[in-house]
DNA sequence: CTCGCGCCTTGACCGTGATCAAATCGACGT
DNA sequence: ACGTCGATTTGATCACGGTCAAGGCGCGAG
């Protein structure tokens, strides 16, 4: 039998690269719903986010969905990073969000003057590439269910705390946003949500905040979890089965 | 209306950096179906795709899925900005191919001597983020038959030559990988390519060789051509009617 | 309190694409 | 030419999830 281990996720930039672009950083507080729009803003402006949940959208032709991807603490949004759509923004998910703003050349001139930013960048994008990746896996190649039991894995690796009823978490989004992330129709993930809800994986803790009894129960649930666990949360699913 | 121009695309790296990174790479010549696998090497290994069409696979939980995506000339591949899946390699769909192999250690180096390089390899994976988020839409966002459309588009836009007959390319999957990578099955896209061959939309020029009268009609029959041609083509749609 | 407005839930029905099976095609070696 | 093996095509059937519609719930405004 496999084990998660819920563990501190590094959701920060290393400290000494961070310093340099604080000081230049525009920071922005954001509040629900709050938007910010990329097509404004010059090619090269680097958001980074540092507190809360984001999503980025974009106007999907002749669909209704619009959620490109789930943007977290420590992530970098940039328009070269995005595909060529119209109305391209990042709204925040949750309360009490900050994001950083940097102006291309002062990167572009801070990365000269230090590599390891430049190194913190490229790893940035390489690690965002590696989930979309995963991404593509789990809305190509799993059911509905699965796909709903990923996205919980994620956010309970990413946002979650441990309380005496098992992993509390975070899921800001309304159906509608679930559904468009997942590749599923709003009705679908309600359904699913309370199919799951009527076996015990899930309890609801408060409004938009869910608690799973174990992490495993849900993993069992979702082929890609290993991977999920691997990518989302620094922890890893292990066959040991050594319980102290 | 809407007309596509195909341009030349701009497939390789900009030529400076591209001779620092030519003197120590190594340069594998590959033949269709050889695979390089990515467990093997270390983990800052970059490989550079230089000549023909690349798989990257992976083996997927309780799936027969296994392609992540689509490498072309210019492409990066990197282990971490691959998902953290078993099996994990890059396949060459064409003959003659040329991937060059580079250790971090000397990446890292001539990195930190020109920063051009680093704005190459940033700009590389920025774009790869981009297309990915662009193939999530695609999969979760149209029908089996825009999907297929959507490939095709992808592919003429890179590969494509001008013929009397239309816009010539190459599609040298097998229908099992195409499936794969569109979240479709292989007789579905069997079936489909079947309808668009007798409603003229394409036709068969030799073995794994498409070729389609207008890119327009291929464009009208999926809703994300639009983003397709700006990302994939260096052309664009533009509604200009004037036809010299 | 009550109304109104979103959002969520649940039910009934339907369509796209998956599955299974059989036939056909293509490449290659003998 | 013939036989073999894998890939592709095509057909028949079915299930998952989409669509549409009705009803419920939460929450803020009047």
């Amino acid at each position: 039998m496999s084990r998660i281990r819920l563990v501190a996720t590094m959701t920060n930039a290393p400290g000494v690269a961070l310093d340099e672009l604080a000081q230049r950083a525009t920071r922005i507080a954001t509040r629900r719903h709050q938007r910010i729009a990329l097509a404004g803003a010059p090619d090269e402006t680097l958001f980074l986010i540092r507190k809360g949940l984001f999503l980025s959208r974009a106007a999907i032709p002749d669909s209704h969905r619009n959620i490109l991807g789930i943007l977290y603490p420590g992530d970098i949004a940039h328009a070269l990073a995005i595909p060529a759509l119209d109305r391209t923004e990042i709204t925040a998910a949750s309360d009490s969000g900050e994001i950083w703003r940097l102006r291309g050349s002062d990167v572009q001139e801070l990365q000269e003057m230090d590599a390891s930013l430049a190194r913190m960048i490229t790893d940035r994008l390489a690690e965002k590439a590696a989930r979309l990746a995963l991404h593509n896996a789990v809305i190509g190649s799993l059911t509905g269910d699965e796909r709903v039991a990923a996205l919980m894995m994620e956010l309970a690796l990413r946002t979650g705390r441990h309380t005496p009823a098992g992993i509390e978490f975070e899921m800001p989004m309304s159906r509608t946003d679930i559904a468009d992330h997942l590749a599923l129709n709003a009705d679908t993930v309600s359904r699913i949500v309370s199919r799951m809800r009527s076996k015990g994986l899930i309890s609801v803790s408060a409004r938009n905040s869910l608690s799973c009894r174990s992490l495993d129960d849900l993993a069992r649930a979702c082929p890609l979890a290993d991977a999920l666990a691997r990518t989302y949360g620094g922890a890893r699913l292990d066959s040991s089965q050594t319980a102290p």
